[in-house]
DNA sequence: GCAACGGTTACGCGGCGTCATTGTCT
DNA sequence: TAGACAATGACGCCGCGTAACCGTTG
């Protein structure tokens, strides 16, 4: 009662192409129930229909075919446990996968919208994007200010710079912004990264900076452009309900600015 | 003003690797500013500090690297059409990659309720699957009765198949099942799959099965078996909200059978 | 003898990661 | 001179598709 079939009637009954089934055979997915000694002819059994639905369906869950070979494999001598993980793993694959591609979908709506509302200003779909920003080690200076006053900030970076043994002084430099809360003073604190041999002075705070995921985005390094671009960021967080996680990280190299704002719960 | 960095430094600074910076450079996608004609080091700038983040975010967005490529070669020089057609493109990309993602995430968490409730009747993660079948040409054999009678499909099967010249036969027989609206009178109709040439006779009907969307599921080729099966795939459509689009399909394998359900609006 | 199947091996795709080997900078 | 960095090139990964070439079936 059973059925046989050869590779390309099986494989149309599964919807699926022949050498799909070869190679499921290689990986030891779906063995043939026979090969034949001679012609080296595959031969599939009407049960193996299930087995190869049950297969699809693992990997339309986003499996790969190796963790389906353990899985199948091991089917029925499974704990309850096991099952649960195992979904729970698919799961949170899925929603990984829904999550990166909502995020995006969300912005190029914006962008359309953009696009349709105010055709002229638009430059790009997405200046700012989300990323995963290394910590360092900086030291810097602070000063509070009503508003914002370049010179004071300039004036700040050349005093820290001058207080830096310049052996210690590595690439990166920016200034990290804060607001006091209810109060319009601004924080400016210019910052170097340093190497870990620096000592410890009391012209600089030292200071580990720690890795966050942070809205970025990047612009000219001049004031409207740089105001342009805290403006963006802002509408940007405020547009995905997210909150600041720390002082605003403003990154100067050379003629480009990137401006990162640490996003908290990532 | 503008800096200069070799790719080891730009790389770090961007959070990408510098060999898929080499990568970039091959395709064209991100050309260093210089290259040293006798070193051949790669020179970027801070100004590519942005390019490579406009890259980046399109990557996010699911467009290849040579999509990437042909829209940043022609930025500016882009209509607003163009733009928003490239848009919907990726838009339509992600929406179907949510979708197709989303659609297994319900079925993950049926499962795991399921697991729950019950934990001793789940059998595997997902037993009805949503496929497209093939549509085939049939000659088949109707009859209303009320409620199951094996003996009368059975004896419905013999008949047909004695009308049929057993040459023009292929290799799919099955039953349709249907249900006459407001009564329980249950219509068989046996079928097996014929090839074109098969004449037109009075014995039995011939027909085209379209190709569609369906639910379907395997079982053992006994009753009980089937009932389990049918109850199954009733739940996961109800589960669904999807609704039947023709009569449901019991495809005989040997052993095996599978029931398939059309789904409408596919 | 011919078409339609089956077999195997080898290469391609995308987006890089991972060597291995050689050259360059400080 | 050492050791960090640069260059190039070859191969690996995944899930097959495609092609080439040859044997089997009906």
């Amino acid at each position: 009662m059973a059925m046989q079939y050869r590779i390309g009637e099986f494989a149309e009954l599964a919807g699926v192409s022949s050498k799909t089934l070869r190679h499921y055979d290689r990986l030891g997915l779906l063995r043939p129930v026979a090969v034949d000694a001679r012609t080296r002819y595959r031969c599939y059994s009407s049960a193996q229909l299930r087995e190869l639905s049950t297969i699809l369906a693992l990997r339309e869950l986003g499996l790969s075919l190796p963790q389906i070979r353990s899985f199948v494999q091991r089917t029925g001598r499974m704990s309850h446990a096991d099952r649960r993980t195992l979904l729970l793993r698919i799961r949170q694959n899925l929603q990984h996968t829904i999550q990166s591609a909502t995020r995006p979908l969300t912005d190029v709506d914006a962008a359309l919208n953009r696009e349709i509302d105010i055709s002229g200003a638009w430059t790009g779909p997405v200046s700012v994007v989300m990323r995963r920003r290394p910590g360092m080690r900086i030291a810097s200076l602070r000063a509070e200010m009503e508003g914002y006053v370049e010179a004071d900030v300039v004036r700040l970076e050349r005093e820290l710079l001058t207080a830096l043994p310049s052996e210690f002084i590595g690439a990166i430099r920016g200034v990290l912004w804060q607001r006091r809360p209810d109060s319009d003073t601004l924080i400016a604190e210019p910052f170097f990264e340093v190497n870990h041999a620096l000592p410890r002075r009391s012209f600089y705070e030292l200071k580990d900076l720690p890795p966050v995921m942070a809205a970025s985005t990047y612009c000219d390094n001049d004031d409207y452009a740089a105001s342009e671009a805290y403006q963006a960021i802002n509408s940007w967080m405020s547009a995905r309900d997210l909150s600041l996680g720390g002082p605003k990280r403003e990154l100067c190299f050379g003629d480009m600015l990137e401006i990162q704002a640490p996003l908290t719960g990532f």
